[in-house]
DNA sequence: CAGTGAATTTGCGCAAGAGCAAAGATAATT
DNA sequence: AATTATCTTTGCTCTTGCGCAAATTCACTG
C-alpha cells in the first residue's frame, strides 16, 4: 500500500485514506470518492480542554472526530457546565445542518488531545445526497444521540447519585474503554469534577462514591483515571 | 372554497385541504399534492391517555399531530413514567426513520383527546426527497427535539425542584398556551404527577410548590387544570 | 529535587425533598 | 343525590447529598 497521503490544508503523517475510509461516515466509498472528500477537508488539532467550537457560534461547518474523545458542553448562565454526551473516535459532531440550525447549540471540547476532520457546512446536502452512506451515518448519529439524552433524562430523572454515576461509569468504559490487567481503563483523563458535570451532582459525592467503590474493589481511581473493575457489581 | 374533502381510510369532517396544507411539514405543496399525500395517509384518533405507538414496537409509521397534545414518555423497569418531551399540533412525530431506527425508543401517549396522521415508514424517503418543505420540517422536527432535550438535561443537572417546575410549567404555557382572563391556561389536563413526571420529582413536592404558587396568586390550578397568572413571577 | 498548583479525600452540619400516611376536595357514575 | 374513584393537600419523619472547610496526595515545573 501506497503510504502517506497529503490533505488539505495541513500535511499529516498518520491519516490515510485506509483509516478514512473504515469510519462509518465515509462506508461504501471508493478511493476517488475518498480523495474527493478529503481534498475539502480542514483537519483540526486541538490540545485538551480545548474546544472545536463554542455554543453559540455560527455553525459553520460539520466535523468527524478522528482521534481523541469530545465532550459536548452545555454551560448555564451562572456558569456551571453540564456534560450532555461524549464523542468518540469515527462519530460526526457540529452536524447543526441536520437540525436546520444556523448556530452551535453546545460546545464541543477535546476531553485529551484530538484530531478531527471539518467541512463547510454548505457541502452538508451535498454529502447527504452523493454519499448514502454518509446519509445513514448522519442519521445513525443524531439516533444515537436523542437515545444517549433520553437515557441522561431518564437517569437524572429517578435515579439517585450513585446510580448515576455507576451508570456514565459504565458507559464511558463501553465507548472509550481500554483492556487492562486491572481491568477497563476510561481512555481520556476524567476528574471527579468531569464525572460530576455528567450526573448532575457535586465533585464531592463522586469522591465519596468511589472512594467506597475503591474499598470494594470495583474500581481503581488515582488521579483523572478511572479504571472500572466490576463492572457487574456497578450495576447494584 | 369547495369543502368536505374525504380522507382514506375513514371519513373525516373536520380535515380539510385548507387545514392540513398550513402544517409546516407540507408547506410549499401544491394541492394536486396534498391531495396525493392524503390519500395516503391513515388517520387516527385517540382517547385521553391512549397511546399512538408504544416503546419498542415496529416503527412502521411515522405521524403528524393535527389535533390534542401528546406526551412522548419512557417507562423505566420499575413502571416510572419520565415524560421526555411534548408534542403540540402540527409537529411530527414516531419519526424513527430519521434516526435509522427500527423501533420506537418512546411511548406517544395523548395528554387529551387527538387526531393523528400517519404514513407507512417506507414512504419516509420519497417524502424527504419529493417534498423539500417535508425535509426541512423534519430537521427542524429533530432540530426543536434536541434542543428541548438539552434543556431538560441542564435543567435537572444544575436547578432544584422549584425551578424545574416553573420552567416546566412555563414551556407548557408556551407551547400549549390559551389566553384567559385569568392568565394563560394550559390547554390540555395536567396533573400534579403529570408534571412531577415531567420533572423528575414527587406530585407531593409539586403539589407543595404549586399551593405557595398559588398563595402568592402566581398561578390559579384546579384538579388537572392549570393558569399562570404571573409568567414573569415564576422565573424568579 | 524542592516547590507549586491542581485534584482528591474526608469530616461535619444543614436543608431540600423523598417517603409515608391520612384527610379533604373534585369530578364522574349510577 | 349518593357513591366511588381520582386527584390534591398537608403534616411529619428521615435520608440523601450539598455546601463549606481543611487536610492530603499527586503531578508537573523550574
Amino acid at each position: 500500500m501506497n503510504r502517506p497521503e497529503t490533505l488539505h490544508p495541513e500535511k499529516s503523517e498518520h491519516l490515510f485514506h485506509e483509516d478514512i475510509a473504515e469510519l462509518l461516515p465515509f462506508a461504501d466509498l471508493d478511493e476517488a470518492q475518498v480523495r474527493e472528500i478529503l481534498q475539502l477537508a480542514t483537519v483540526h488539532r486541538v490540545g485538551p480542554d480545548k474546544t472545536y467550537f463554542e455554543e453559540g457560534d455560527s455553525a459553520d461547518n460539520f466535523f468527524v472526530l478522528l482521534d481523541g474523545f469530545t465532550r459536548v458542553v452545555r454551560t448555564t448562565k451562572d456558569g456551571e457546565q453540564v456534560v450532555v454526551l461524549h464523542i468518540a473516535p469515527g462519530q460526526m459532531f457540529g452536524i447543526a445542518k441536520a437540525f436546520e440550525s444556523e448556530n452551535y447549540t453546545m460546545t464541543a471540547r477535546a476531553a485529551s488531545k484530538g484530531i478531527a476532520l471539518s467541512w463547510p457546512s454548505k457541502l452538508w446536502d451535498s454529502f447527504i445526497e452523493g454519499y448514502p452512506g454518509f446519509r445513514t451515518a448522519s442519521r445513525k448519529a443524531v439516533g444515537s444521540r436523542v437515545t444517549e439524552m433520553q437515557d441522561k433524562i431518564v437517569s437524572l430523572a429517578t435515579q439517585k447519585v450513585e446510580q448515576r454515576i455507576a451508570q456514565a461509569i459504565l458507559r464511558l468504559a463501553e465507548q472509550a474503554g481500554k483492556e487492562t490487567e486491572q481491568g477497563i481503563e476510561i481512555d481520556f483523563p476524567l476528574s471527579r469534577q468531569d464525572i460530576s458535570e455528567m450526573t448532575g451532582t457535586t465533585l464531592h459525592s463522586v469522591s465519596r462514591c468511589m472512594s467506597r467503590w475503591q474499598r470494594q474493589g470495583l474500581v481503581r481511581s488515582q488521579r483523572r483515571r478511572v479504571v472500572v473493575c466490576q463492572p457487574e457489581a456497578l450495576l447494584a
